[in-house]
DNA sequence: TCTGGTGTATTGTAATGCGATAAGAGTTAT
DNA sequence: ATAACTCTTATCGCATTACAATACACCAGA
């Protein structure tokens, strides 16, 4: 590599072992989002701070790789098909996965509303599987879709199960954003949340992240007794009050969420 | 970079503009299937040709990039959920998926049978979104499954929408397989399929790739009359005859497939 | 305890990726 | 029409970066 780019060294620097093409290559990848479908050279350039020759080398080595694809009339770069590809390799890799879905199955087929299971990544919670049955609300949210824990209840479900050390840890990492105006955002708030999520075994979002959506979730434990995911359900307000829908739904999700724990 | 990978260097020969370091980091992320869930140091350089140093860098920059886990025990690297952000932002960004769904949903309560859709890559097709209704058979079938274009429904149905010369080409250029005894590999058979399918507007493959899978399948096209995926609804032999299941589901699926096309 | 295998760390070397620049293509404004 | 502008594509000498060999550390089994 060259003199290479400021971004990239500071991030790099104190570690030998890594390879600052690598981190280019998928700065260019993360850049693509639903607001950014499709980007041109100055486009890339100018989000991820990379020049114009590096953003033109990148953007044409994963051209040739097959995750971008260009459209020859516009020159303009979108996602390829092809990383759908690599997220089929760990779908069909990941034993979480297999081992809930016949339990997410179940509860979609019990509930008859919208049915995820999640997993925890850093700060974040990811989607790894939705059952959507009902009036889909929210066809933006999909497998890969990632939110902040704090204000989703598979991520306060997840956090609460945690020792509580890191659960603070991740609380404090996080930037405690208000998405809408029930969105909690208070450390000691967001303990008390874990407190009671510990102690009735379920935790829940009352239109924390999206305005009208209640959605009710249980940890998953493995062996040691350590969160590997959640199971959650969610219903719009306008069918359910929040008591009804807890009701109805915590001990459903509590149930599948039990069974599928291996603890 | 150092003296460059031998494989590396037949691929990137005489391409100024592709870095290798793109080829090699993606060239380890490839190599994480579902037989291949968990790989260590040294097998990641028998699978990859890539000496022990490469591997170990770019293994180390994929896992600090966030799109591969070090089981701290074991020492071995999987794939992490991070690769479903990036399908995550194609799914989302993508108008075809959010245009053909509603179709897709239709097809799938009117059949309540596995309904898909699926694109063209090369020689192959993905799928880009499936709705499992019955009995799931083949779960290892997921968004982001890639087979052959030659002996699947859809892929047939998009060889035979697209000008003859350029689907010869595609075929010409497959590795025609037989994966059962009912795998039609012989290129003039399969023109001769594409001349049926264009016929009568829809694709069949009777366990043709997988035994005991019936599987049908129509176009869709874009504005130009170009094939842009396919739509297709899969029944095990078990309960549907070949003739019982194209005379209920194949006008179904032609319908839908109509009517979500641009032309 | 030794031995074979694997993961980790280090280092001198030069090949590779760098980025400035210029040429080409396409678009809008004058 | 033509000029001015923008964006993409192509080129090239330089030195930073990634290279690969090697040495070290660690573990498991003999």
């Amino acid at each position: 590599m060259g003199k290479g780019d400021s971004v990239v060294e500071e991030r790099v620097k104190g570690d030998s072992l890594m390879v600052g093409s690598v981190e280019k290559a998928f700065r260019i990848l993360e850049v693509f989002t639903q607001s950014n479908m499709s980007l041109s050279l100055t486009e890339l350039s100018a989000l991820t701070g990379m020049n114009k020759s590096a953003v033109q080398r990148f953007a044409h080595s994963l051209e040739r790789m097959g995750y971008l694809v260009k459209d020859p009339a516009t020159k303009r770069y979108r996602l390829s098909v092809r990383v759908l590809e690599l997220s089929a390799a760990f779908v069909t890799s990941n034993d979480l996965i297999s081992r809930v879905t016949p339990y997410l199955l179940h509860v979609s087929k019990e509930t008859d509303e919208t049915v995820s299971l999640s997993m925890l990544y850093d700060k974040d919670i990811i989607f790894l599987s939705r059952f959507m049955n009902r009036n889909m609300l929210h066809t933006d949210v999909v497998n890969g879709t990632r939110m902040p824990a704090y204000c989703t209840a598979p991520g306060v479900a997840m956090l609460a199960a945690l020792p509580r050390q890191r659960a603070v840890a991740i609380l404090n990492g996080s930037d405690l954003r208000r998405y809408t105006a029930h969105t909690t955002c208070d450390v000691s708030a967001l303990i008390g949340k874990l407190d009671e999520t510990k102690e009735r075994g379920f935790a829940t979002a009352i239109s924390e992240y999206f305005l009208g959506d209640i959605s009710i979730a249980a940890a998953l434990l493995d062996a040691s007794g350590e969160p590997v995911g959640a199971i959650s359900v969610g219903v719009p307000d306008a069918r359910y009050s929040p008591e009804a829908a807890m009701a109805k739904f915590a001990p459903i999700v509590m149930t599948a969420a039990r069974n599928a724990s291996l603890k």
